[in-house]
DNA sequence: GGGGTTAGGAAAGGGGGTTTACGAAGTCCT
DNA sequence: AGGACTTCGTAAACCCCCTTTCCTAACCCC
């Protein structure tokens, strides 16, 4: 078990202002002290150490009720860049952000399906974030960091991917891979993680204490944030809900269970629901998940019955599942995040809450908001270049202060008596 | 959100040393540093302000390798008391703790199903702590403080009884008024965390920086220990395990919802399981729980089929929920706790243990152990006293050096020339 | 252009932990 | 018995963090 030290609490702060420039950019040192409840010393201080890494400027002045005006910081984007690599499946997307986080460039690789050894995933890597590189013109020295997500199991300090079910990796020194050929910082961790860190610093979680960021995609995961940091567990694997079992020897998991969450709210799972009510629908595509999820969309859109009927029921095995997250947590927020969350958006939203608050308990859930994630991008990118900028943030020098040549007086001016 | 402060790092290595010097008594600085990770220099401020509280005291020397020999410190039983409460549905049990919490004195009030008013409970409570500090014979000026565990949702910080379910109450500010007649620091929480805090302190999660305390009794819940603290949540609501959803449609629960987690191991959970094998069973004592979980215990050490078949299906049960919040934590241990769990023992154990590793994912599987609770008292009571324990610790000063009276030296020194 | 007002930096102060130095209190060897 | 060696534990100095306080800068208004 860890201790806390003293220097956890400067890093700490440095995140929250720095987030809350991004956030509210631009922004004065009262109105960032109002916000963190630091001192204004405190911020001023901290203000300045990102002045001095370049990662903000001062970009002009704001009237104060007569006195002297406050001068107001915003993010410096083009201070430096981050890389988010989210490696999924069957796919490898890149993209590269300044500091405001803005998307300068993106770069796509497809994987076939044969192509699951780990020097062929780090070939892509590579190649895609030359690319964004090239793209988007910047000098390389001003990439602060390059965030890997990678599924399964990660040990995020030696970067290794311990397990991965996809490839069936174990134990796969993927960071030294990667090292050999980029040389940027370079940060890992699973995408369930970048999700919650990326709405802990950009989305419904900012500010939060405790939230839980349920990420509903081809398989289903929720990131806990709690206490205003990440849950990793003795093992970086917190988080593995979706083999929670929802229904008691219900359907196989290919995990092996029966009854995970993921069975059902999973796109997989959503897909076996539209089936198992119509399986002759339209709205069906059987190879494609991406596909079927879309055609459910426009369908609610249409009032479609059938779309509409799968939609409730996906929210109410959804429903059930988070009432027990909100339960157990008693959590300010529940974020749905992923794309499948991004795609059904509001009418699912609106069917979860009804179910949430059929089950949940009253008092935990009146304390609870549940809401979609307000990030239009791909979350799994910018958390992964989140993960880079809290990288770049932590190794920051602390200081600004030279010491000045500290002035010593000369022993000799003692002068030695004449004899 | 509350930001962390550079007392609270103080705190917690204050909570953490006494831990240790409770848990292996008598003890040496040098094991403490070890022990904590703490440098030499801090243990022993620590040592000496436990010193100076009379929390501890030195109890001589220890031979070391031919150097000066080691102080050695222990807990100072007698300096001190500490008392729990543990308010039940149908009884409040009261403990006296010396501060090597062990039981000085125990009373015991049974209350009437119709006395559900905060009066007759307040009544019962103050005459319990009468009573135990008269048998214990302690002057009242030792006793630290009174830790109360009350079922529901409480408000730690106002006092508050926010809802009990047992008796319905609403916002009871059950804390002002038992503080009209009790004149001791109090201190309050629920049961659920007051078996987690007891654990934490005393128990099989000491050391550990994340576990998961389950309470199986005549309701289930789980104490969150997330980073070394109890983890409340938004709304000190969070450990609500027992209203999980585990099997969809499943059976009633009180909560109004089908398939909790509670209706299938707790208590009464138990008795349908048995019933539902063996309705005309004689292990079923139809109005006893406490009975009837005996019987099963006796039944088990006898090979009775029955009983065996009975813990085995509970341990499906319970194990495929702890299976899920293991996935879900990645906690380092998991532990056991309340009456039923003691009840059950090993056997019980052991089955789940098999459930849980049918259900879990590997990698956390491998990182968590499964263990009773090693207390061999009431947790709840025992818990309710550590409340006490760490508000006096908290509350006590910081300080042992008075400043000396800091010699200044006189203005007056630099004498006006004579003229 | 002075007086009032507000912003922001610099210095001092208090809390926390660690490193370093040194006296204390033994053992061991001659 | 006395000196050398070893180890413990406290005190002082130091670094880090945040806050409070003081002071100057920069504006408004009259």
């Amino acid at each position: 078990m860890k201790r806390g030290t003293s220097r956890d609490i400067r890093t700490a702060n440095r995140y929250e202002v720095l987030r809350q420039i991004i956030a509210a950019s631009p922004t004065s040192r009262q109105e960032l002290a109002a916000a963190t409840g630091l001192s204004l010393a405190t911020v001023a201080t901290l203000v300045g150490e990102l002045l001095d890494l370049r990662m903000i400027t001062e970009v002009g002045f704001e009237d104060s009720a007569g006195g002297r005006p406050r001068g107001l910081v915003a993010v410096n984007a083009s201070g430096g860049a981050l890389i988010g690599v989210d490696i999924a499946e069957t796919y490898v997307r890149v993209e590269l952000f300044d500091l405001a986080l803005d998307v300068l460039a993106r770069a796509d690789e497809d994987m076939r399906p044969g192509e699951s050894r780990p020097e062929q995933v780090v070939g892509h890597v590579a190649a895609a974030v030359g690319s964004v590189v090239a793209q988007a013109g910047v000098e390389g020295a001003r990439v602060l960091g390059v965030g890997v997500s990678v599924p399964g199991q990660v040990d995020r300090d030696t970067g290794v991917s311990e397990y991965a079910p996809n490839w069936d990796w174990h134990d796969v020194p993927l960071l030294d891979l990667l090292a050999e050929q980029i040389a940027y910082p370079l940060y890992m961790d699973n995408p369930l993680r970048a999700c919650a860190v990326a709405e802990l610093w950009f989305g419904a979680a900012r500010g939060s204490g405790d939230a839980v960021v349920v990420n509903l995609g081809t398989g289903v995961g929720a990131g806990l944030v709690l206490g205003g940091g990440l849950h990793r567990g003795v093992s970086n694997s917190a988080g593995e809900w979706g083999h929670t079992t929802l229904v008691l020897d219900g359907r196989l998991c290919h995990c092996g269970n029966h009854g995970c969450v993921e069975t059902y709210v999973g796109a997989p799972g959503i897909m076996v629901n539209l089936r198992e009510l119509a399986a002759d629908s339209a709205l069906l595509h059987p190879e494609d998940q991406t596909a079927t999820i879309d055609a459910l969309a426009r369908g609610v859109a249409a009032h479609d019955p059938v779309a509409l009927k799968v939609v409730r029921d996906t929210a109410r095995y959804l429903g059930a599942g988070i009432a027990d997250l909100v339960n157990l947590f008693n959590p300010e927020v529940v974020v749905l995040s992923s794309w499948v969350a991004a795609t059904l958006g509001e009418p699912l939203l609106h069917e979860v809450r009804e179910a949430v608050a059929r089950h949940a308990l009253r008092r935990p859930l009146a304390a609870t908001q549940i809401v979609l994630s307000p990030i239009p991008t791909d979350p799994v990118c910018l958390g992964a270049a989140t993960f880079a900028l809290e990288g770049a943030l932590q190794s920051a020098p602390q200081k600004r202060t030279q010491p000045a040549a500290k002035r010593i007086t000369p022993v000799r001016s003692r002068a030695v008596p004449p004899s």
